[in-house]
Order: structure tokens, then C-alpha cells, then sequence
DNA sequence: GCGATCAGCGGCACG
DNA sequence: CGTGCCGTTGATCGC
């Protein structure tokens, strides 16, 4: 394919706001938030009627250049300089603009030497995602089922806004104490326990009383549970099923301090 | 375009182990991790030959259904069960297995009702993308610049790890305190205040002595600077600017408590 | 719009 | 391998 068609495919898929696959030997640069330059190889280029600007290798998930949606789009075909009468391009510009939320710009530029492919699609859809099991999703279950940690537990909130962030659930247990639950759908690591700690410590200083913190994670690494311990939190296990039109708690599990294993409380 | 022949064409390259593309009305499937459903409309469908499948919708970057590299991927036409004989399949069954880390398998199954386009390409590219102005650079070239902060800093180590985690840049200053020094690329959240505060407390208690902490970053959220002043940590502000074969350290600038304005120490 | 947090985060580097 | 953490993170939701 000439780059003179692959522009104009370009062009036409533009024009039209449609979904173009442009696969070719290219260089791209990006200046902008970072700067990046990568040399010669084939690339499939992706751009979406949103502006959504991907450049893919490949391998691997990630784009390796990218763009969000709102870039503005032009191609340009580039003639050989020394030729004075302009036969056929020798390159393909492709080039996303966009401005950040600053007000600075970025943009990407591929440059083609050889398009083995292009075209553009229209794409008719309106449909969106439904996900299960997300941390919402089991926030919410959890809030409902409190007595799994400990009878008398009562909910009094989700996501409630403290001055440092947002509290995944908040509630009071038989004793009147006022209990921060952090819960992760995953693996819990240094952060969560930052996080719940920090949400322990705005509450209990502006409330001038004291406050439990609670973290359940299906999983917790050996130094969070070290610092959770060292802070005074507590740990639950959360077991955890995906079904289809809603998530299941399985069941909690105190985790005891320094033992591998777990003493059920249920 | 037929199923039957999309079918043969991904097989194709499935077997050639090359880029794949796949244009077409289709549901989505995903069970794993979490589980979704996407009910039908047009998409794109990208596999690599590493195993990397994408579905992406028209609009947004991130795909809305994948897998990472290392899936293994099935094709599989679906012929109508009202037919005894297989003429023509009513349906394309993609579908991509992978092994979680965990032992546990997801997939996604992407069935077409129709495809416009199904070809593969063969990208040959074994580069590397070249980044500037990321944090290790930022947190490199700063290392060599603490007079910038303050005179009488000195640097005595990049990366150096402690029990929770992992310090940006480790020095000492004048008067031979240690200085936690945390550099921040972009904007500076509440995550970047508790990270430092969770180095500078577990450093002081280890060696029994006052640490100092210093968060570098070109902007911080009020709340933040808040709890970093509260916390009793410091700020500065970080100016750069990237280049191409290395980024540059404009200024660093001491942000005073309770003043929006800036008091240059340079 | 900024701000905080989640994400099926992905990817990397180091122990 | 896990653990930690950066990312041109992106995407969402609340203020």
C-alpha cells in the first residue's frame, strides 16, 4: 500500500469520526507530560473517533505511545526535499495534539516509511461494561454483613469523607467505639495499611476519642502485617466469591498475631 | 465477510504467531479476577503474538476487556444446534485462558454475531522505547543537585530500602540528621505525604534518632500540605523542565506554612 | 474543575 | 517468585 493511499485512508476515516487501523514500519516521538523517542519497527496504529490515540507494539498490554481522548489528529504525507516537484510522499505523518489540564500541550508524532495496512470502521455501539466484583460491590456486602467480624457491629456510613480521604466503611461497635473498615479486593500491601491508619488517626484526633481500624483483604503481605500490628489495626481475611449478577462473602477470619494460621470466629 | 472465513484468518495467524485484528458486532464475556458481561456491539479485537488480547470499544483508551501476555488463545465457529448438518457457523467463538499468578484460570470469551474485517499482520520490532523526565531521573539528577535544597545536604543513597518500603533518596544535613527526601514527578496527593511519613517514622524508630522528610514535587493538594506540616515534614517545590537526552532541574523552591506565596532560599 | 481513590490496574526492578 | 512502587498511569465519582 502507498503512503499516498494510506493518508488518504487516513483522512477519510477522520473525516467521518470512524474507528482507523493503520499497521506500518514507523518512528514515533512524544513530547509532553514526559518525552519519548522509539526508532524504526512495526507498529499498529489505533485512533478512535474520541481522539484516543494508541500506538502498539507487539507485545505486551500497554500502548507504547499513546494519547487520550480529546487529542486532535492530522496527518500530513512529507515529500522528498531534494526533489523539487512533489511525485509521491516518502513519508507519513501522523500526529495527536492535546492540551493537559494546565494548558500545556503535548503531542505524539508517528512517522511512516512503509504502511502495509489502513482503514478505517465504524463502529455502532452504545453498551457499557457491568462488572462483579469490585471493591464497591463488596464494601457494600460487607456493610450489610458486619456481625461476620464481630457481633454488635453496627454500620453508620459508607464512603464517608474525612479531611484525609474517604472512609470505605464506618461503624461503631458494642461498646459505642467508632470502627474505620478498609476493604480491598485484593492483596493488601504497605499502602492499605497507610491509608487505613491515616484514616484512624484524622478521625480519633477530631472526634478526641477512640477509634478502631479494621482491614479486610483477602490477602496481606508479611511487612503490612507487621506495621498493621505495630499501629494497633486489626486484620480480617476476606473470603470472597464472583457470582454473575453479584458478588458473595464466603466468610472473615480474625488473623492472629503471629501465627500463620487463622482462628474463625463464626 | 463470513465467520467461516475470520475463522480461518485468525487461525492463520494464530499459527504464524502474528499480529492479529478483528473488527466485528460481538458479546463479551469475562470470568477471573472479577467477572463482566458486554452485551453486544461493534468492536475491536487485537491478539499479539505474545498472547495479549484486547477488546476496545470506539472511545476511551483503556480496553474494555483483555488479557495479559501469556494467554492462550481458541477460535472456534459455532454452528447452529437447530441444523444437524454444519453448513455455515451462526458464530465465532474468540476465546483467551490464562493462568493467574494465584494458580487460579480466567478467561474471556468474545463471541461474533458478525465481522467486517479479520487479518494478520507480521510486525517485526525489537526496540525500546527511550523515556525522559521520569521520577529515577528526576530523583537522580536531584541527588546531585541537594545543595539546591538547602547547602550542606549530602546525598548518601539512591533507592535505599527499609522495612516499609523503599526511599527515594537518602542524605544528611549540616548538622548530621538524616534526611528522607521523596520525589514526586507529578503532583503531589495524600498518598505521597503518607509514603514519606511511613519512611520517616520507620527510619527514626530504627535508629533511635530525629529524621527529617522532604517531599519534592512541581504541586501539592492543600489538604496535603496540610497534613505534611502537621506530620511536621517539608516541602519544596520542584520546577523542571524535560529535554531530550535528559531532563533539567529548573529550581527548588521552600513552600512557607500558611503563605500561598513562595520564598526562594536561592 | 480539582481531589481522592480504585483498577480484572500493567509494568519494572530488586530481594 | 513475591513485594513495593512508578505510570505520559487511566477511569470514576464526589465536592
Amino acid at each position: 500500500m502507498t503512503l499516498a493511499d494510506a493518508c488518504t485512508a487516513i483522512q477519510d476515516g477522520l473525516r467521518a469520526s470512524q474507528l482507523i487501523l493503520v499497521v506500518g514500519r514507523c518512528k514515533v516521538q512524544y513530547v509532553g507530560r514526559a518525552a519519548s523517542k522509539l526508532s524504526e519497527g512495526d507498529r499498529l496504529l489505533v485512533i478512535k473517533p474520541d481522539g484516543t490515540f494508541l500506538v502498539h507494539q507487539n507485545a505486551k498490554m500497554a500502548a507504547i505511545n499513546y494519547q487520550g481522548p480529546g487529542a486532535r489528529v492530522v496527518v500530513e504525507p512529507i515529500f522528498d526535499p531534494n526533489h523539487s516537484s512533489p511525485h509521491a510522499p516518502v513519508q507519513l505523518s501522523v500526529r495527536a495534539e492535546r492540551a493537559l489540564a494546565s494548558g500545556a500541550k503535548e503531542f505524539i508524532d508517528v512517522r511512516f516509511y512503509e504502511v502495509q495496512f489502513a482503514q478505517s470502521f465504524s463502529l455502532k455501539d452504545d453498551t457499557h461494561l457491568k462488572l462483579f466484583g469490585t471493591e464497591k460491590e463488596l464494601s457494600t456486602l460487607l456493610m450489610h454483613d458486619l456481625h461476620l467480624i464481630e457481633p454488635g457491629l453496627q454500620p453508620l456510613q459508607r464512603e464517608s469523607d474525612v479531611r484525609k480521604g474517604t472512609i470505605d466503611i464506618l461503624a461503631r461497635d458494642s461498646q459505642g467505639r467508632l470502627v474505620v473498615i478498609e476493604v480491598k479486593r485484593r492483596g493488601a500491601g504497605l499502602d492499605a495499611v497507610t491509608q487505613l491508619s491515616r484514616y484512624v488517626h484524622d478521625l480519633s484526633r477530631r472526634r478526641d476519642c477512640i477509634v478502631r481500624g479494621i482491614l479486610c483483604s483477602p490477602e496481606i503481605t508479611e511487612s503490612s502485617m507487621r506495621m498493621l500490628e505495630e499501629a494497633g489495626l486489626e486484620y480480617y481475611k476476606l473470603s470472597y466469591e464472583i457470582a454473575n449478577p453479584s458478588a458473595h462473602i464466603r466468610g472473615l477470619q480474625k488473623k492472629q498475631k503471629g501465627l500463620g494460621e487463622f482462628a474463625g470466629e463464626q
